[in-house]
DNA sequence: CCGATGACTTGAA
DNA sequence: CTTCAAGCCATCG
């Protein structure tokens, strides 16, 4: 990886379950950068070039809209990778947003 | 160092 | 509902 900073946002997405998603505040926060989640959304852009599979679809922004949805609207679009978790979206926007979020300390 | 950019966030109009 | 503004921070030229 390019620096820790990274590596660190990496591995947190990588663990994130099936059927779940994270914020990107969330991730900013656990990585040490308080209000960075523009960085994390920039890590995510570049997370593409990197051969470890990370799933970059299951990052959405605080209120659960599919804001990073124009980066995979090749082919097979964020939503639809989403629902094939059994996430349920209406208009670019997760259902139930409370119940799929996840992050580290609220372990399942 | 400076300015621009971006898959962000919040709040106000 | 939409649009704008200000704040935030790593990266690039």
């Amino acid at each position: 990886m390019t620096s820790k900073l990274y590596s660190d946002i990496y591995e947190i997405v990588k663990q994130i379950p099936r059927s779940r998603v994270c914020t990107y505040g969330i991730i900013a926060k656990l990585v040490g950068i308080n209000n960075g989640a523009r960085v994390v959304g920039w890590a995510m852009s570049k997370s593409a070039l990197y051969k470890d599979k990370i799933p970059a679809h299951r990052v959405v922004n605080s209120k659960g809209i599919l804001t990073a949805s124009h980066k995979f609207d090749k082919g097979m679009t964020m939503q639809e990778l989403l629902e094939e978790e059994g996430i349920k979206i209406e208009n670019n926007q997760i259902l139930n947003i409370n119940e799929y979020i996840w992050d580290p300390f609220q372990i399942d």
